[in-house]
DNA sequence: CGGCCTGTTGATGCGACTCAATTCAGGTGG
DNA sequence: CCACCTGAATTGAGTCGCATCAACAGGCCG
């Protein structure tokens, strides 16, 4: 059982290059958790005993409003951790995590995982660079939220799509939208009507064709354009 | 001359707890680098060389759109670090860094500095722990502008500033601003007229009391209600 | 078939940015 | 020491983006 664990970790990016003891030694700290679809995984201000990560499934990262607007941080995938920041700097989760898919998991307790961590210079190299991305992400949602307006944002997040998906940008090519587009939403830090309305005028202008969850890619200049976005 | 540095690092967060010849090792691979004030230390995109821990003086970090608008990711103290996630995610600097007064910093060469970093534990769970904590600081921001209005932003701000200068929330303490107001205001992702407004209002409804750059808090608990936000 | 969730579209209102005018403070040079 | 200049702060009027509220269409499932 436990070498099938070590055999997970072994695709993990964030364990690249770690030593076959190193990945055995995790593997036993690991304990399986699984999730039911739409279920929370743990709360923002909830002391955090470890990290998460995920298997297969989905899960969002959220902060929410007195008033039930959310904001979604991240959306997970798998392979992918999450929660780990709350282990390095000792405190509560930031975010509430909530499971989109059903979700398989692995949990690091976070003692043993910090105590193996001191025993292996690899594997903290690992964790920095993956913060360090996830540090990226962060800022550039600040850039995009404070200085961008929606169809900027919007036109970003498409292009992102498309070269996540076929590594280059250009017309014709296709991507997909994540689970519905009310999350989309929530992750460009505005509401379904606004996305929908901007869908809509994108689509007038010939920029993209919309088909179900699925977006084509018609005018990529144009879109590169409004994706370097024009607020003051 | 290696000694004073290493005098220096000895006070520093990020090396807390290091043995001494540790911080005389890394006191060795440090620079100085001075730069005067309104000077850039690195700009949005260049790639990193290393990076830098602020010993006298203010630094901000920024984003900024095309108009000439910028937002301040963070404001950067003595003792602090800046330039640490592009240098592990290899990556180019993912904002830029701008010296507010004249400052004194340290500068970490990239390539030694990761060398140096393999060999000793505690100082990668110094830094996995200040970019945690890092990461803490950007999802709040991201709270802050995706979910709450300007009001809830500042009325945060001071309440923050206040438990940070007095270590605890009450009325008749008072705190002072950063530099300026207009950097405030693009810390709080809005611009100084606005700013301004709120802060007027704020005084007109006796929730604190302005003058100069110093603010008196009246009002907590009306406060910290409009801290919580109201946005939807 | 009837509920429920997602998505779309319209009308309306509010918050905040824009532009412009004015005041004020600090620093410089005559 | 005062006149001058520059950058910051303040205040008003106007505009715009986007959230809100509401009504409605389509797909899915019990």
């Amino acid at each position: 059982m436990p070498n099938e664990k070590t055999a997970i970790l072994r695709k993990i990016y964030l364990y690249s290059g770690l030593q076959d003891a190193d990945l055995k030694a995790l593997a036993q700290l690991a304990v399986s958790r699984a999730f039911p679809r739409q279920t929370p995984i743990f709360w923002e201000g909830k002391e955090a005993q470890g990290f998460y990560i995920l298997i297969t499934g989905q899960v969002k990262l959220v902060k929410s409003s007195l008033k039930g607007k959310e904001y979604i941080i991240r959306l997970v995938g798998p392979g992918e951790t999450f929660g780990e920041a709350a282990v390095f700097a000792e405190s509560p989760y930031p975010a509430t995590a909530i499971a989109l898919e059903v979700c398989q998991t692995l949990f690091f307790p976070k003692t043993p995982f910090l105590r193996h961590l001191a025993d292996s210079p690899a594997l903290a190299r690992n964790m920095l660079a993956t913060l360090s991305r996830l540090m990226f992400h962060l800022t550039r949602q600040l850039e995009d939220l404070s200085l961008k307006e929606v169809s900027a944002r919007l036109a970003r997040y498409i292009l992102e799509r498309c070269r996540e998906t076929h590594g280059r940008i250009a017309a014709g090519l296709t991507c997909e939208l994540p689970t519905t587009k009310t999350h989309l939403a929530a992750y460009l830090g505005t509401i379904s009507e606004t996305l929908s309305r901007t869908l809509a005028r994108f689509k007038s202008l010939g920029l993209i064709e919309v088909d179900k969850g699925r977006i084509t890619i018609i005018d990529p200049a144009t879109l590169q354009n409004m994706a370097r976005g024009s607020k003051s």
